[in-house]
DNA sequence: CTGACTTGCGCC
DNA sequence: AAAGGGCGCAAGTCAG
């Protein structure tokens, strides 16, 4: 069902199976929720420009569906796929489809006045896409991405709405045991107060003010100190008085500034935090966020996210998701052994790859990262010789990006292409060949690109694991949860890459537990059929955030 | 004054 | 001498 707006109404056609659009029926705005929830009693997929157009007002609205396409998002994975053959997306609407943003204003009207996206026809757009898909080589990967993006934007528009259970009280406990009490007008908390005299006179410097970068480290040389920045890991290593009150300073005063009772105010409402989640935001295809700072609230204050009374959270992550990520899309067996065992790290150590669990650590990381230099660059030959395939991939990724190529992820979602001088083609003769400085800067800024495909390809498959885990478990717990509205059945209520959390009623909870465990089991199946490669998660019910892990 | 950039730090 | 990828956010800084 093709669904588009049309003055006040929308007008939805039926898609048949050779996937042209046969009936259409145009229905008022202020019926539509009740039509979608009408046609949701049989199977159906709705096909429209943008979720986020649409399905905040149908969940408002009560309505809940099952499944989607997203032609923005869907738009966005075929045009820079390398499994896509280009011309096959060319359409007099194709810049209008790659201009698409999504709306993220909490805005109730369903019909926003001159919206760019409604002079795009969706019925040509799923044809278009329809026709790249099939053509392609690896139609059936691309079709488990697009249909995995498409999901994810259900689950961020519902985690949206449903929003993470959040306890002012607990919070303001939290900072007032930390900070003291909140000052009036801007003024600094006791004791971030306190801190800043012990600061200024340690330093002899009684007016600094240590938010100040560059007064700060005016201030530490002054005194005597061999700084060039004033990043806390850096004031670590100096033995001054003032080094201990510093820290203490920058941890409490970042706590305030980011998560304080300004954050509290302005993000949660009625006991929920709600940030607006980006599905495919980042271009390895890892969500963004925007308000709140979602994808980073610290540990500190997750005590403050408590489930409903008779509710639990079940909250789940998997142990180094992207290294068991690059065993799989590499086929490497010796690293899928090692990571049969649920600490992979481990298992390399058990595996006679590396001596020490820290090896392994930061010899993978490195590898997975581009630290090629000092104790990961030391592990590289070892880890090559033990896990050929793996390392070898990164490598070529990291090669290719270094030739200014197009590297991509298991499902065939593409890299960019670099943008500065150094990997211009020449276009045209009268063009000037480079704008890219020094020989050393054109090199720095080559073997930095080889470092983000190297990444791309790992950090992006492991996104698209994460995807199909929230894709199939979004199913599972709503077939799980009885009858009612959303956030009355067991739900997903936050997504950080590789951690879910769910709100459940407690007694669905241990379901609930064995339900995200299948869905990993399954999404590990999508991606690798029968590669044997494991994806353990640790999983905990709790009444609070801050109890997990 | 606004807007763009830098710095630093939180998360994965 | 150091040399790791991806983000969002807030304050400071600086240019216009």
């Amino acid at each position: 069902m093709v669904v588009r707006r049309a003055e006040g109404a929308v007008q939805a056609r039926e898609l048949a199976d050779d996937g042209t659009t046969v009936a259409g029926t145009l229905v008022p705005a202020d019926r539509f929720a009740a039509f979608v929830a009408g046609r949701e009693r049989a199977p159906v997929r709705w096909v429209w420009d943008d979720t986020t157009r649409w399905y905040p007002a149908l969940l408002e609205g009560g309505v809940r569906i099952e499944r989607c396409t997203d032609l923005r998002l869907a738009h966005a994975v075929l045009r820079r796929s390398p499994f896509v053959d280009q011309s096959l997306l060319a359409g007099e609407q194709t810049a209008g489809w790659d201009a698409l943003q999504p709306v993220t204003a909490a805005d109730p009207a369903l019909f926003p006045v001159a919206d760019p996206a409604d002079r795009l026809d969706p019925v040509a757009e799923h044809e278009r896409q329809q026709v790249a898909l099939a053509a392609s080589v690896h139609a059936q990967r691309l079709a488990l991405l697009l249909a995995a993006e498409s999901s994810g934007a259900l689950v961020a528009a519902e985690m949206t709405h449903t929003g993470l259970p959040w306890r002012a009280d607990v919070h303001e406990r939290l900072l007032t045991g930390l900070l003291g009490p909140r000052s009036s007008a801007g003024g600094r908390p006791p004791v971030l107060e306190r801190l800043l005299g012990e600061i200024r006179a340690a330093l002899g410097a009684p007016l600094l003010n240590p938010d100040s970068p560059g007064e700060l480290l005016r201030a530490l040389r002054t005194a005597g100190l061999p700084v060039t920045d004033t990043r806390s890991w850096s004031l670590e290593q100096l033995d001054h008085p003032a080094v201990p009150a510093l820290l203490e300073y920058k941890k409490l005063s970042r706590l305030l500034q980011a998560n304080g009772w300004t954050w509290l105010e302005t993000w949660v409402r009625d006991g929920r935090f709600r940030p607006t989640f980006l599905p495919g935001g980042v271009v390895t295809g890892r969500w963004a966020s925007s308000g709140g700072g979602a994808l980073s609230v610290p540990t500190q204050i997750r005590p403050a996210a408590v489930a409903d009374e008779g509710w639990r959270f079940v909250v789940a992550d998997v142990a180094q998701l992207e290294p068991r990520v690059l065993a799989g899309m590499s086929a490497d067996a010796a690293m899928a052994e090692a990571a049969r065992a649920t600490d992979l790290y481990q298992g390399m150590v058990a595996g006679g790859a590396v001596a020490a669990r820290a090896e392994a650590k930061v010899g993978i990381l490195g590898a997975m990262y581009g630290g090629t230099r000092g104790e990961s660059g030391r592990m590289m030959p070892r880890l090559a010789r033990r896990y050929p395939r793996a390392i070898g991939l990164v490598e070529e990724a990291a090669r290719a990006g270094e030739r200014g190529e197009v590297v991509h992820t298991l499902l065939g979602r593409g890299s960019p292409l670099p943008a500065g001088g150094w990997a211009r083609r020449p276009v045209d003769p009268g063009e000037p060949p480079d704008d890219g400085g020094s020989a050393e800067d054109r090199d720095r800024a080559r073997r930095a690109w080889g470092r983000f495909t190297r990444n791309f390809v790992v950090q992006g498959t492991g996104a698209e694991w994460a995807l199909c885990w929230l894709a199939d478990l979004r199913n599972r717990l709503w077939r799980l949860g009885g009858a009612g509205a959303l956030g009355r059945r067991p739900h997903l209520a936050f997504f950080l890459h590789d951690e879910v959390v769910v709100h459940a009623p407690e007694h669905l909870a241990d379901a609930v537990v064995a339900e995200v465990q299948a869905a990993a089991a399954t999404a590990g199946r999508l991606l690798f059929g029968s590669f044997p490669v494991d994806f353990p998660l640790d999983v905990a019910v709790v009444g609070s955030w801050g109890d997990a892990g």
